[in-house]
DNA sequence: AATTGTAAGCGCTTACAATT
DNA sequence: AATTGTAAGCGCTTACAATT
């Protein structure tokens, strides 16, 4: 506002050309539609001088396109990793000169509707619809109108939509192997899920896949999950309840909290059991969020690579709009590897007798 | 994609009438304009029917006006109150029909620039620029091209642009009445910042004017904070050193952290130290944190209203964008309270000997 | 006077024509 | 053949004209 912005006109009358001619060269096609150099330089330098940009409004209504891509989510606020999923998004899409338009739905079909509806006016070239915990959801209508990649998701009906997720089952295994490996056999419960795979939060597939990895490689090893105990929330306090409740009845030699913060509640109970982590007791646990690093002794746990799902994210979306029109295949899963962050919090057992 | 969308030509042969006639009727321009009653309903109807929707873009290039803002930040993803900020501006902006640009620059001065210049290309309605914690900030070039915010944030140096941020110091006020109010008169130390006003993280806003805040109620109260300890990231670590710190030296009766994380720090400090929050020693500290309400006994805390913040910010952008032209005034600033959150950290202490 | 339509123009891109 | 320009059109809004 303010000062009237410059126009490719402008341009071309300080340049003496036409517009064409000032668009080819702009565009990078000068060399391909052969505009002479000397031309193009100076096309180029007066742009500069004139302080020319783009607007991208008159472009997308031309051409269809953008530079931009709509990123609709559940929740931003409850989950600061879920910042950094936005964040790997962010700096994908800014590296291609593309913007991100964000949504937040708070969970409601009817918002999510909107969102999508109000991208599409806008014309973004493509969507991404993210979860910010790892789960099923229901592909909201109208968002396969164009390039679109659920993301940290899976849609629960079928849906060509293309996903991109942790690789939650080897983050199980990674988990259980930490303790396997540290020669842990016995006194072994879970704390957030199970014991059966059905045992989960609402839609959760952190937490099903959590447990198919941890139960193949526990039972491979010969360990038996003594007690599991499935928390509706996952929050600390949740966790903190779950353990006293563990306490009542064993003496735990391992636990695996299914997400930090049930790990940090279950900090507190064994601190008011006066036992301590990790000579007492082993703690592994996910995602890595910053209470993993802010407690003593610092957590052992199985990352959540946000910042890669997101950056994932619009890569897939890129391909995506490359690969229009061609014949639908299967819609495609992708898994983003999560990597174990070592924490102080499991103790080395010495070797069983054998 | 896909599918073309429905033009208002196509509704407008549709129903029969003119491209005006839709588009003054779909305005909501119709009465004033009297298109008979009949060919509004007529109109409504088959826009309804085809399911069209306005092209933003077309309208933006158009009108000038594209329904959208612009979000800029410094970081999401340090802080996840910074997610309740942009939550709040969100539903703000979503109410009014608006949709939000987001924009990261990690703090650095040309990812800014770049931001901004971007959303201009895409003809924004108006910018918020928002610090993640509240701080001065250089104004980049080119925000105040249009209607802009300074969100969390003052100018570093003179500049038009209005800023909405807490109400630092009526909030250190509050922390200090709590105390006071409890009955404490002695051992008070400050964790975070301070003794003297500039002992504070750089460009720290919130920090110096909580000390305003408390050192004025204190005084008043006559009570003497028995030392200060700057801390410079204050993060638990940090929260943690400083306590040990006053403890080799103390027994401190009350503890005022800067922020939750410093508390949380102490707290493992003084837990250490088998000394009780709070019945050896209170603490209050500021923001509310989700981890104020995850630790033993839960801590009083003076809360950022970050939610309010970011609808506040939209609120003032539409306001300044109807205000233009008029005569520039001095900038403004608005200050959003903060809300004392009771947790159970503070103890009452039996009144003193007359 | 009441009601509706014509046409220009926002700032670009691009098929095609025109010039040397 | 090499180089550049003309003009249409993307989907709207709105000044103004035109019709009854």
């Amino acid at each position: 506002m303010g000062r009237r912005r410059v126009t490719l006109a402008d341009v071309a009358k300080a340049t003496g050309v036409s517009t064409t001619t000032v668009s080819l060269v702009l565009a990078g096609r000068g060399a391909e539609l052969r505009i002479s150099d000397d031309v193009q330089r100076r096309v180029r330098s007066t742009a500069q001088e004139l302080g020319y940009r783009r607007n991208t409004l008159s472009v997308g209504l031309r051409t269809g396109h953008t530079q931009t891509i709509g990123f609709v989510s559940d929740t931003v606020a409850s989950s600061l990793l879920a910042g950094n999923m936005i964040k790997g998004a962010m700096e994908a899409a800014h590296q291609r000169g593309f913007m991100l338009f964000c949504g937040e739905s708070g969970g409601d079909p009817d918002v999510e509707r909107a969102l999508v509806e109000a991208m599409h006016d806008r014309r973004v070239d493509g969507i991404i619809f993210a979860a910010m915990y790892t789960r099923t959801v229901a592909v909201p209508e109208g968002l396969d109108d164009g390039p679109a990649v659920l993301l940290n998701a899976l849609p629960a009906a079928y849906s060509p939509v293309p996903s991109v997720l942790p690789d939650e089952v080897e983050a199980g295994r990674a988990a259980a192997r930490i303790l396997v490996d540290a020669g842990h056999r016995e006194g072994v419960h879970l704390v957030g899920a199970g014991p059966g795979l059905d045992d989960v939060p609402p839609n959760s597939i952190a937490a099903r896949e959590r447990l198919i990895g941890m139960l193949q490689v526990f039972e491979a090893a010969g360990v038996e999950v003594v007690s599991a105990h499935q928390c509706p929330k996952w929050m600390p306090e949740d966790g903190y309840d779950a353990t006293r409740e563990i306490l009542r009845h064993h003496r735990p030699r391992a636990l695996v909290c299914l997400n930090d913060r049930l790990a940090f509640g279950a900090y507190q109970a064994l601190a008011e059991a006066a036992l301590s982590v990790p000579d007492d007791v082993s703690v592994v646990s996910y995602d890595d969020h910053p209470i993993a690093s802010w407690v003593r002794p610092r957590l052992t746990t199985i990352a959540l690579p946000h910042h890669e799902l997101g950056a994932k994210a619009v890569e897939v979306l890129f391909a995506a709009s490359e690969r229009r029109r061609r014949t639908k295949s299967a819609p495609v899963v992708h898994r983003v590897p999560m990597s174990v962050q070592l924490g102080e919090s499991v103790r080395t057992v010495p070797a069983p007798s054998r």
